[in-house]
DNA sequence: GTAGGGTTAG
């Protein structure tokens, strides 16, 4: 223990003040220089750690000179104000100039996004090193700081220094958070230049960038070609699949890697996990969940939100429900994620009565959950409790709502009939308008044939986004359902002017633990010929039954004939004629599509969901319709 | 002795 002379005193109690401000740690160093120096003599004659203590217990201080001391306590500070005052600390002993010691000081201020903080340090350090580049680097680029990222990137760059597998993989995501394709490429460019293109980091960050920015070719071929793939480079080739719509290589993927002896860790099963939701298989849903089970993996929040949704977008609220009642720790994603398995089945009242246990239980509700709580409302016909909470959310929450909240609210109003004040809502707001939120007045306008608010959104839908033959679709189907038929011909006119995106339809199943998959027109499964055959006796059967088939979700401009042809093979049929071959009499059929299911197949299968009893369920991109004994409750579709 | 790539709800 050592009793502190007044001089001394004083001089820390400047550095202890003044620590808590940004600048002001660094500025701290200049005025102390001479009383720290004091210091040191005083304690010179102490070569271990010495505790000083001030007269004034206001001050009671460990001052230690050795910068190992510092290397150890500063990762345990516990919060920004912690990491300051070990600043001050290090400062008065003038174990700044420790680069060793100053770097981690850079980084523990960056690990709290203190990132004024960490900037202010570093632009004051007469001497860096590549460490407190990459630290500075990385701390912007974990923050979001994308031109600072850059600006800093570059000025290491000039000083001479090469960038290297530090920095690299930081400036790398930076591209990759904002989707900066072009970025990302002048960056590949800069590895090659610096041969760090094998490097197990900067390989892993590029695939990742380059799947996220939807560029999966490349990314591929750049993981093939890594000499050393790792677990973070399978696993982000993994997500890279289910991202782009190929969950069956995903989970392809996951095998190959096991079978080159890398064994997966808690990140990789949330990615396996999310294949299995995007494929709503429920076999291998099963298979992931058993061997999470017996491989003992800690059911974290994250793995156990994934599962949740894997459950839900498998058809399977009750393994949901089970899976998030045995979770201990919930966040506001655990709980917005039931509500949206509740809300995704058609299931309004328990998605609001699960948002009202959230509650009770203190966690706060974001802007996910009140959209899932408002899709919840407009697909369960809740309309009063959907603008209440439309407006709970604003006034008690102060959650902005963006134009996807607005979206539900319009759906909500325009499903209950209320088209003008949808149309009212819209042209109030002051957000930027998106073609969903026209789209979604469109659709509400089909379900209530109304031709004039039709137009008007018609109009706004195709200007926003012309290339889109769902939009034409929409607004053919009102006019001829309206006995427009120069109207009808108009829209089609309008759409072969347009060049169209056509995101290719499928649709696919599971049938003893394979997946079947279906595109327009397939002829590609093995029993297609016996598909075939079903679906003709199908219709015929149907025909019987009262099905007319509704050649205007045919679009193409073709004869009515083709029109059939077409319209026959669609996606969903040819799964559902497979499901009547290949599955038991009596079992229920379970669909998936990627797209949205078409009017007529949704008339085709309501009235094969009768004559066949079979109680059909078919996840399309929007949510769960069940089908039974010729009803489907999603209020769709005439 | 100080720096690094992958994960959950829409």
């Amino acid at each position: 223990m050592f009793k502190f002379k007044r001089q001394t005193f004083l001089a820390f109690k400047v550095g202890s003040i003044r620590l808590c401000s940004l600048t002001a740690a660094t500025a701290a160093a200049e005025p102390l220089a001479q009383p720290t120096h004091t210091l040191g003599e005083i304690i010179s004659g102490y070569n271990s750690d010495i505790e000083l203590t001030s007269s004034n217990t206001q001050f009671s201080h460990t001052l230690f000179l050795d910068p190992g001391f510092y290397l150890h306590k500063l990762p345990k500070s516990r919060s920004v104000n912690q990491v300051k005052e070990i600043h001050a600390q290090i400062t008065v002993n003038g174990l700044l100039k420790n680069l060793v010691v100053t770097n981690k000081l850079l980084y523990m201020y960056t690990s709290f996004r203190a990132i004024g903080d960490a900037f202010a340090l570093f632009s004051g350090l007469n001497e860096r090193d590549p460490f407190s580049w990459s630290v500075m680097i990385g701390g912007f680029a974990k923050n979001g700081d994308v031109l600072d990222c850059f600006r800093t990137f570059r000025e290491y760059i000039r000083s001479g220094d090469s960038p290297n597998n530090y920095t690299l993989p930081f400036v790398i995501r930076v591209c990759r958070d904002t989707n900066d394709l072009e970025m990302g490429k002048v960056i590949h460019h800069i590895v090659c230049k610096f041969g760090l293109q094998s490097d197990s980091f900067v390989a892993a960050a590029l695939v990742d960038m380059y799947s996220k920015c939807k560029v999966i070719e490349d990314a591929k071929k750049l993981f093939d070609r890594m000499p050393n793939r790792d677990l973070i480079s399978w696993t982000v080739m993994i997500g890279a699949y289910t991202e782009c719509g190929n969950a069956n290589e995903a989970l392809a993927l996951f095998e190959q890697m096991q079978a080159e002896g890398i064994v997966p860790d808690n990140v990789a099963m949330v990615n396996v996990v999310n294949a299995c939701a995007k494929l709503g298989a429920m076999h291998k849903a099963k298979l992931a969940h058993e061997y999470i089970l017996r491989k003992k993996f800690s059911l974290n929040v994250v793995l156990g939100t994934a599962m949740i949704d894997m459950y839900a977008k498998c058809g399977r609220l009750d393994c949901a429900r089970d899976i998030f009642d045995s979770m201990r720790m919930k966040n506001v994603v655990t709980w917005s994620a039931m509500i949206g398995a509740y809300a995704y089945h058609g299931r309004g009242m328990e998605a609001l009565n699960l948002f009202y246990m959230m509650l009770s239980s203190g966690i706060i509700p974001n802007s996910i959950t009140f959209l899932s709580l408002l899709y919840a409302c407009s697909h369960s016909g809740m309309v009063d409790d959907g603008l209440h909470l439309f407006s709970l959310m604003q006034e008690e929450y102060g959650v902005r709502p963006n134009v996807k909240h607005f979206t539900c609210v319009v759906d909500l109003y325009g499903r209950s009939g209320r088209l003008s004040e949808a149309l009212n809502l819209i042209e109030n707001m002051t957000i930027e308008k998106d073609e969903g939120l026209w789209g979604a007045l469109l659709g509400a306008c089909r379900i209530h044939g109304h031709v004039e608010i039709a137009e008007k959104a018609a109009r706004s839908v195709l200007e926003l986004q012309p290339e889109n033959p769902g939009h034409y679709v929409l607004l053919s189907n009102i006019y001829a359902r309206a006995g427009r038929w120069q109207d009808v011909a108009k829209t089609r006119e309008l759409m072969t002017h347009q060049r169209l995106k056509k995101v290719p339809g499928s649709s696919w199943l599971e049938v003893d633990n394979m997946i079947h998959k279906f595109s327009v027109g397939d002829h590609t499964h093995p029993r297609s010929k016996e598909i075939y055959e079903k679906l003709k006796l199908l219709l015929e059967e149907l025909e019987l039954a009262g099905y007319v088939p509704d050649t205007n979700c045919v679009l193409h401009d073709i004869d009515e004939e083709h029109k059939r042809r077409i319209l026959y093979t669609h996606s969903e049929k040819l799964a559902i004629a497979f499901a009547l071959i290949a599955t038991p009499e009596g079992a229920p059929i379970t669909i998936m599509k990627n797209l949205r299911v078409c009017g007529d197949c949704h008339s085709f299968i309501k009235l094969i969901s009768v004559v066949r009893k079979r109680l059909i369920i078919v996840r399309d991109a929007n949510r769960f319709h069940h089908f039974e004994e010729g009803v489907c409750s999603c209020g769709d579709y005439w």
